[in-house]
Parts: C-alpha cells; structure tokens; sequence
DNA sequence: AACTTTATCGACATTGTGTCGATAAGTCAA
DNA sequence: TTGACTTATCGACACAATGTCGATAAAGTT
C-alpha cells in the first residue's frame, strides 16, 4: 500500500485521538481533525465517510490490541479466569483512559459505547454457557441476564474513568464478579432473611 | 401566562416528540421541529436556546408525571416496595415507549441516558441506605454498588424497549431485584460451591 | 529520467445556525 | 371598543460546516 495513504490516515487518527481526548467527539468538525493532521480538508474524504466513519477505524484499531490469543478468551477448565477476562478490559480502558472517558460521556458516540457493551457481553455470554445455567428453570431469563450485566459493567468502567481510576483493574474486576455472582445481600453484608426481595415467589407473565 | 406562549411551546413540545419517535433526535434540525409546528424559525429562538433546552424541557415534563408523592417514594418499613418503585418506572417508561426508545438508542441523547440512570440511582440509593450495609466490612464499595444497579437497570430499560417490551412491567422489576440481590448464582440457578468467584478472597487495593 | 498514478489543494454550492429590525396579530385592561 | 402591550412572523444577514469539483503537485513505477 502506498505510504503516502499509511502517512495520512495515521495523521487522521492521531488528530481524531488528540481532539477527542481534549474537546470530547461530538462538537469536533472535519475541519478541526484536519487542521490538527495538517491536511487539507477534502483530503479526509478520500479516505473516510465522515466522523463516524474516522471513529470506527480508529476503534477497531484499539479494539484489536486487547486480545493477543483470542482462543485464551475463556478458559473452560477455570471459570474463575473470569476475572482476568474483565480485568484485561480494565487494563485496556487505563491505557487510553482519556479516549475511552471522553467517547463514553455525554459529548461522546453511543455507538462505541454500544460496542464496548456488547464486547463485554460477549464474554459475560462465554462464561455463563459454561457454567450450563438451567435455562428452563432458571427464575430469570439468560439474555435479559447478559444485557444486565453488559450495562453494569459499561457503567461501573464510566464511573470508574470519571472518577480517576481511584482502585487497580484488579481490584475492580474482583468487586464485578462479587456483585454478579452474590448480589448485593453479600457484595453488601446484609442480613439475608427478610430481606429476599423478589425471592422465591415471583410474578410469571 | 399568555395563552400564545403556552400553544407555541405545545405545539414545539409535541413537534419534537413526534420528530424523535420518527428519525431520532441526533439528526432532527430546528427547522425540521419549526416546520412541524407550523411556526417560524426564529420563533423557537423565542422560547428555547437550542435543540438541547427544548428537550430538557420536554423531558422534566416527562419526569414530573412519574410520581405523584415523592415522599411516598420509599416507605422503610417496607423494603419490598422496591419492586413497586422500579415497576412504576416500567409504566413510565412503556408509557412513552417510542420516545424512550429514540432518546436512549444511538441516535438519541447521552445527557436523557444520564439522567434517567440518575434517577434509578436515586431510588437505589434510598433503598441501600435503609438496609444500612456495614459500609466499613462490605466486600463492596457502596458508590460502585450504586453505579451498578442503575446502570444495568438503565441497560435492560433499553433492551426491554429494543425487544417490543416482551415481559411485563412487573415481572421486569422482578427480575431485576432478584439479579440485584441474589446474584446471578441463584438467579440462574447455578451451583454455588465451586463457583464461588471473586467470593472471599477478594483482592485489596 | 520520464511516465503514471493518486494524494493534495483551493474553490464552489448547499445546508443549518443564531440574530436582527420591521411588520402583523393576538391579549388584556380601561 | 379602544388603546397599550406582548408575542409571532417574516425576510435578510453573517457565519460555520458539509460534501464535491477540477486543477495541481508529489509521490510511486518503469
């Protein structure tokens, strides 16, 4: 491939980096990306659609830098690697932290904030066909299950990014899969009996 | 107030709604809104600073017809009312579905996303703070617990909205409380020994 | 070194924004 | 009903951002 274009999307994608991370996505402007690679502006749209389209490269470069064996995902012999799993993502949010902060913030792009989510469902999908919940039994159903925890987990890494990275990905990871797995009445220390709210007797429609 | 003031700003209110429902609210413009309501541009300028105030507005209205008694929001001696209390906001929520569904998808507005998982977080919030956990010996930080809930909460609002509302407004609160307090593991009726993860030995810094 | 490809650039038409002053129309009180 | 007041309308303006040209220039190729 012709150096030139290597030269210049690089350009772009270090500007859009740069950008993002001081003014947040949303109120930039092709001119403001260009200005900043030292390009013209009818450059960009020889090689993108528009921001979106910018933004998704630049994604889908990042996102291929988390997992260097995609087959180690999930190790079924040890589910309790679960947790390296999400401390991983953690580790990978921390490294462009300023980029992940603002692209999930008000003046960010729900889109990527849709694909993180369903990056973590992904796996949160792995481990839970491994543990063979008893679907047909099962008080909640399995998908409303992932989305659920597809969502506190994007959220929990938003408040963890806006908060300063105040505990180690370590640290977050475990709090994660204690508040999954026991819910609240231990991630909390509740006394257990009276408070089985929504307990064996639920609504079925 | 004047009576034209009132009729301009229903028909801008209704205007936007119908907009949103339709194509989203990223890509509505002021014109699309002042065209609906058979009104002039500069009009709107009269009455809203942007597109952003409009929706504000439109939203607090929304909100202020979630409950009646705010002080009847959470009656301590009856934990359980929590189901009721997020069982209300599914009735909202279903109420005004395909607004809801527009604002919180990828083409709608973060800041609406924030401030409804705001709102579930308050409720959360009144409710941990009554069954006063042992903030001190608790595996888990209250402000992450917080955060957590609402938003997975948020999430399955929007997933439930995405899917054509499938489950009640009831068995939904159900559910979601089960997740909340019991855990996936006895959620999805796993078995508890072995997989006790992230379970006592949490890591500490 | 000459040829070819294609990246780059300046310019154009288009669309949306926010504001202004002048005019028309609705509202309220005397 | 009249007159004073408020609000809506309209046309126009400057500005900013978008997306697409054809001409130019600088790489890559033989």
């Amino acid at each position: 491939m012709d150096p030139r274009v290597i030269r210049t999307r690089a350009l772009l994608h270090n500007a859009l980096i740069e950008l993002v991370t001081e003014r947040g996505y949303e109120p930039i402007t092709i001119q403001d990306i260009t200005d900043r690679a030292t390009l013209n502006r009818a450059t960009f749209y020889l090689h993108y659609r528009d921001k979106d389209d910018l933004l998704l490269n630049v994604f889908d470069e990042l996102v291929d830098k988390i997992v260097p064996a995609p087959s180690m995902e999930f190790d079924p012999e040890h589910p309790e690697t679960s947790t390296p799993n999400i401390e991983r993502i953690f580790d990978h949010i921390a490294e462009h932290a300023s980029f992940y902060h603002a692209m999930l913030g008000e003046a960010g792009a729900p889109f990527i904030a849709a694909r993180v989510r369903e990056y973590i469902e992904g796996l949160g999908m792995n481990w839970l066909q491994f543990l063979q919940p008893d679907e047909e039994n099962a008080p909640v159903p399995l998908d409303i299950a992932v989305n659920y925890i597809g969502s506190a987990y994007l959220g929990v890494i938003f408040w963890w990014l806006d908060n300063g990275m105040p505990y180690s990905s370590r640290y977050m990871a475990d709090r994660l899969i204690c508040l999954t797995v026991q819910g609240l009445q231990r991630s909390l220390g509740l006394p257990p009996p009276e408070f089985s709210i929504g307990g064996p007797e639920l609504s079925e429609s």
